[in-house]
DNA sequence: CAAATAGTGTCTTTGAGACAATATATC
DNA sequence: GATATATTGTCTCAAAGACACTATTTG
């Protein structure tokens, strides 16, 4: 294994560095609530708690620090992220007893639909959890709770803003379904009239030309992001 | 010099680690507009260019990346900062010829008034630029110029929602002069009557009682932030 | 009192929220 | 046709912007 001693390649005076992990925020709406999806930790630190899933920065696999978001998403939970942002980065000397210094970057996603995601190696059980209940049953591990808080924060955000990056939401939706998903999101209700009207003056969807989408009644107008 | 090899305290696993550095976007308001503390690198990479001012994380001296912010902002700017705010992590394989894989963790902050910062220790010159000139004269070193651009955007975004951090601004100020500065942050023209209502609305000041403060003219009152 | 800046009044416009009406599907 | 949901119309209210007016200081 290689080491960070100096050598010719790179002479820039090397110190010791922290350990660097990077832990992933994977959200998702179901059934009309924010989910987080949250690992069993099996040891320690924290074992028996549930925090984010999250690895080891390679520098030999990880071409950047979103690369190494997106490898440890496929290693822990058997997927790819579509749309990774960056939450934040914390780090001190206290924060992992597994090193004498550790450093996380934490990046999110907000993925639509499907709460079907395979446990990769290592992780012994995932879990959607409700993001409003978090640490009501039960502490998470580290600070992860914050953590998550801001992630929340930040997609809250996007959806105020109307921001629905690719892959957060349905290839294809009616305008009912997205504000159920951004009120999901939200954690509140939206006035049905406002919502359609900013939604036209953000020019954000266009209808999918003659597909209706129904249950039992009046059938809605299917959109596509534009 | 300690090395990142496993021990008795530390079983953890080791990979080779990063090279881990901090930048310092510091912001201020001179003249009416928004400037950027830069320094002229003497070094390569990107020998002659202007960059931001930064230092290698010393997880020996710094208890947390933030204060390592600090300890990078009191050596190489000789002062500390009020009001630190991260802004955002980069890193990869191929940004740093000094090391295999070099990430930079950002941080800015915005303060008021003085001009005046002293050189620290291997830092031959620094200069305020204007924020908006920016790689107008001259390309920066790395993805600086994205940096400073990241950090001034969510400074503008504090301002158009009433957040002064302390330290951002001076501590007595007439509402001329807060809207004045909100406007060189924010690169544009206020309503006058609108901020002021704003202002009042958000109750994020108090006057200082008989305090008035004026030029040739009607004095202002002077307020602080409560 | 002239000049310059501080502070207020008020009209218009814009956008959000509330509520009602209309449209279109299934059963 | 009854029912349920989609979609549109419209009234009201709150906040922002524009503009004009008043207030207070110096010279």
């Amino acid at each position: 294994m290689k080491n960070n001693t100096p050598n010719e390649a790179h002479p820039h005076p090397q110190y010791p560095m922290p350990l660097v992990r990077v832990d992933v925020v994977l959200l998702a709406v179901h059934e009309g609530q924010l989910h987080v999806l949250l690992s069993h930790r099996k040891e320690a630190p924290f074992q028996g708690r549930w925090g984010l899933p999250g690895g080891v920065l390679r520098i030999d696999l990880d071409a950047s620090l979103e690369a190494a978001a997106q490898r440890v998403a496929q290693e822990r939970l058997g997927r790819s992220l579509s749309n990774l942002t960056q939450v934040v980065s914390v780090g001190g000397a206290d924060r992992d007893p597994r090193a004498p210094w550790a450093m996380t970057v934490v990046y999110s996603s907000l993925v639509s639909a499907d709460m079907s995601t395979t446990p990769g190696k290592r992780v012994q059980a995932l879990a959607w959890k409700l993001v409003e209940q978090i640490e009501v049953d039960g502490p998470l591990a580290f600070d992860h709770a914050a953590l998550i808080r801001l992630a929340a924060e930040k997609v809250r955000s996007d959806v105020r803003d109307f921001r629905f990056p690719e892959g957060s939401i349905p290839d294809d939706f009616t305008l009912p379904e997205l504000q159920s998903i951004s009120e999901a999101i939200l954690g509140q209700h939206l006035d049905k009239v406002t919502f359609r009207r900013r939604i036209e003056a953000a020019q954000l969807v266009e209808p999918v030309a003659g597909v209706m989408r129904g249950g039992a009644h009046r059938p809605a107008q299917v959109y596509r992001l534009r």
